[in-house]
DNA sequence: TGCTATATTGTTATTGAGTCTCAATTGAGT
DNA sequence: ACTCAATTGAGACTCAATAACAATATAGCA
């Protein structure tokens, strides 16, 4: 598995660690590694053995530590699934707020451009005095059409 | 705890089970009457307490086992709040689409009326040709201003 | 009303994602 | 290289949710 990631990625996660002052170890730049050597979303699991792949050292503890410093560094966010368990994704030059649309029959996630939840955050803040932390907009489907159009399959292996 | 309940909600719950061929049964009713006695959003620990004051014969694995059915009868929904448990709420005169505005420090939740997601949800069905199922619009936010007008109480116990 | 087949139930055990503990290891400043 | 606190892996643990199964209760029918 060949692996290219910007060096700006890398640069900024570093610097994050530094900010931090946290230390850049191997586990963590294997974790930061592979979530960027997803295309897709990933489970913690995913990202456990494809960072295994990297280091083969990396623990199940490890990553889910990591994870928290990933998020919080913008460099990957959250999907929530409605599933039991959590989705990421790398935030790869991302303009735009992004809707999650997900195929309940086959489990796979698109990301559509939503700009209007800009303008509807700023009006939540202001009706309720509340400061806007995070907005998530989420569409469960079916695709039935797609699979008619043999367009249908799963992204990533569970 | 006086409880009451719309006839309506009682029929069309009964409907729905005789729809499916499913028995009416006291911990079902006790269920559905706690999911409608409580006015905020609720875990499933949160039902079984409720249901419990009205048959203490409800079990665990009984809520767990009708919250399916309430969901997929209408008569409430889930809200995720991004915890590692569920939240839901009871669909009462629910006329638009409404987002939910959660309050990250005291765990209060809003609905807002967000009525431009129908338009939103047909505009992804046409793109990607899904059908969409469920729309989900999450706003997390954190209360500094409503703490200091005084106005920020948890609602729910936990 | 009582009978019967079977859906439903409570109890208990189990799953599985995510967290915690702690001794061993390792990075980075000196 | 030395030192020490940050970090790690292994495995125990938590806790919401589910599954198994024997006991119970419902609804249709006589």
């Amino acid at each position: 598995m060949k692996i290219e990631i910007q060096d700006q990625y890398i640069e900024s996660f570093k610097e994050f660690l530094a900010r931090k002052g946290l230390r850049v170890t191997n586990q963590r730049m294997a974790i930061f590694g592979a979530a960027f050597s997803c295309d897709n979303h990933f489970t913690a699991e995913d990202l456990l053995e494809q960072a295994r792949k990297l280091d083969d050292s990396v623990s199940r503890a490890t990553v889910y530590r990591a994870l928290p410093l990933l998020t919080e560094s913008n460099l990957i966010r959250e999907v929530d699934v409605g599933k039991d368990y959590k989705y990421y994704t790398a935030n790869k030059d991302v303009k735009t707020f992004q809707a999650q649309v997900i195929c309940m029959d086959c489990e796979k996630i698109f990301e559509i451009d939503a700009p209007f939840m800009e303008w509807y955050g700023k009006t939540v803040a202001e009706k309720l005095l509340l400061s806007v932390e995070d907005q998530r907009l989420q569409v469960s489907a079916r695709c039935d059409q797609l699979k008619l159009k043999g367009e249908c399959n799963r992204v990533f292996s569970k």
